[in-house]
DNA sequence: GACCAGGAACCGA
DNA sequence: TCGGTTCATGGT
């Protein structure tokens, strides 16, 4: 068991579009699976075997400084207060690099319940039964890009993900032949990992953006979807093409966390959608 | 039945 | 480089 004290809830950190396997279960926590582990949040604490202590305390980035990223934050656009005390909970999670590509590739022009239940079929269907001590319910691992690239694309059609099929069996192939090395990623400079990344059909600029924050912890970035388009036009009154100086000149190597707080709060609030 | 969803590929200028 | 179109699917 590990200790999620401050700075996170866990309808914050799960429900603010970050990722896609955690589910409420019932008696006010939440299920998830990452990195062929499961485990069960509630009140703040996270139950797991103690082997996997050192990988969630990993994955929810304990070491990072929300109080400090907050303030800072604030210090630099007061106008954020509102949206860092709405969602104050949120963590910046480290997801696996690959989960996250492939689980971005399907968001795209997509809506987040749909996402999940594309990604819990794919799971289902093509990933390994995970041995736990939850007795809700069967979990499976998230399929390797092996697993996925000695597929036929036609096998995806159980997925019902539509025209993303061959972005999803493109990466695979990618990923798997060492086109597209996930290895190296993690030394690039942002840029030259973005680049990266977009060499995979089906990742564009925002796909690698949420790619590259919410895997590999590069807070610089600032994914740009429609509910942040609408955000800052309400709050900031700017064009979609002013955005990127924008938010680099406000925000510099934060803004990936404001980008959260913004999106979570818009999205909640239904902001710009009259 | 039109519209939308954490967009990207593709096309023509 | 830039703006418009198309793309599968399912929910509202």
């Amino acid at each position: 068991m590990i200790y999620l004290t401050q700075n996170f809830n866990d309808i914050h950190t799960f429900e603010c579009g970050q990722c896609f396997r955690w589910n409420p279960c019932g008696d006010g926590g939440y299920i998830g699976v990452a990195g062929g582990r499961v485990c069960r949040v509630f009140d703040g604490k996270v139950y797991c075997p103690d082997s996997d202590n050192g990988f969630w305390e990993s994955y929810f980035a304990l070491d990072e400084d929300y109080d400090s990223i907050k303030s800072e934050l604030e210090k630099r656009d007061p106008e954020l207060k509102k949206c860092i005390e709405y969602g104050g909970g949120i963590r910046i999670l480290h997801q696996d690099l690959w989960e996250t590509i492939i689980s971005f590739i399907i968001s795209a022009n997509n809506n987040i319940p749909r996402i999940k239940k594309i990604i819990e079929t794919l799971c289902r269907t093509f990933g390994d039964r995970i041995e736990s001590e939850e007795p809700a319910g069967e979990f499976y691992s998230f399929p390797t890009a092996d697993k996925i690239s000695a597929l036929d694309i036609s096998d995806l059609g159980c997925l019902r993900a539509g025209y993303r099929d061959k972005y999803i069996a493109d990466a695979a192939a990618k990923v798997s032949s060492g086109e597209v090395s996930l290895g190296a990623i993690p030394e690039m400079s942002t840029p030259d990992a973005k680049r990266e990344l977009m060499k995979i059909k089906g990742v564009g600029g925002k796909v690698a953006d949420c790619i590259l924050l919410f895997s590999c912890g590069r807070y610089e970035t600032f994914p740009k979807d429609v509910w942040i388009k609408r955000v800052v036009t309400e709050l900031y009154g700017i064009s979609e093409a002013q955005i990127d100086g924008f938010i680099n000149d406000k925000y510099g190597n934060l803004a990936g966390f404001a980008q959260q707080y913004l999106y979570f709060w818009a999205r909640d609030n239904k902001i710009g959608t009259k």
